[in-house]
DNA sequence: ACTCCATACTCGGATTCCGATATAACGACT
DNA sequence: AGTCGTTATATCGGAATCCGAGTATGGAGT
């Protein structure tokens, strides 16, 4: 029985980010806001309206879990999120869409070559 | 002189595939909904409300401009859209971000294999 | 003491989404 | 000529989302 990731797709750009962050490493808040920033090269950065605003969302669909904190010299504040086995799987598929969306774009545009 | 792509990324999903729809080819409004849900297989569609937000801020941050009708025996309600040169720009440039993405995400899925 | 960073979280205005609806011309058929 | 389904543009308004400013706190560095 296929699951209906298909209502969840196409991700928001924000909810895509937290996921990437989250795939490879279970993160707290302020750590995924790092993470996105790091992965896009400071080029995207995620407020903490817009990270709370989908970390609750994604909690309410299943797509991320909360987990308890893994060693108890680790600062109390924290709270760790990670993907769910479901959220894994929708990531993947958005990720299969969004190659597909690249194939289709490279079609149809001219890419210059790099400088040499 | 380079130019500011970074402002407008990344793109959101309706015109991300606005964008797209109209890299192959100029097309009216109607034109670009139905080529949006083909490009898709029919799993994104575009609403009117959602074309035409869209369309007007693309027309107005002059990613997109506005046509002339090619030939007189077209149908004359049809109102055509092509994209502008800083468009195609944009378009690459998050095309580029996109790759990006898909890189970092197929670092930490593992990909489970179809079932043969 | 003071400042900066890490960390979680709220609030509210602005933006965007998006389906329902309106309007109307076109094509095909009877 | 009339009807129906499709093509086509456009607006409206409520819902969803974005997102920065602000609140709060503790620890580390100077």
């Amino acid at each position: 029985m296929k699951q209906d990731f298909d209502q969840f797709l196409p991700l928001s750009a924000a909810a895509l980010h937290i996921l990437l962050a989250l795939a490879s490493e279970d993160r707290h808040g302020y750590g995924i806001m790092r993470e996105v920033a790091r992965q896009s090269d400071g080029r995207y950065k995620l407020g903490p309206g817009t990270l709370y605003d989908n970390l609750q969302k994604l909690l309410a669909q299943g797509i991320v879990e909360e987990r308890s904190p893994r060693s108890p010299d680790d600062d109390p504040r924290r709270r760790y999120y990670r993907l769910s086995r479901f959220g894994r799987g929708l990531l993947s598929t958005e990720i299969a869409r969004l190659e597909g969306v690249v194939r289709e774009a490279k079609l149809h545009l001219h890419i210059r070559p790099e400088r040499a």
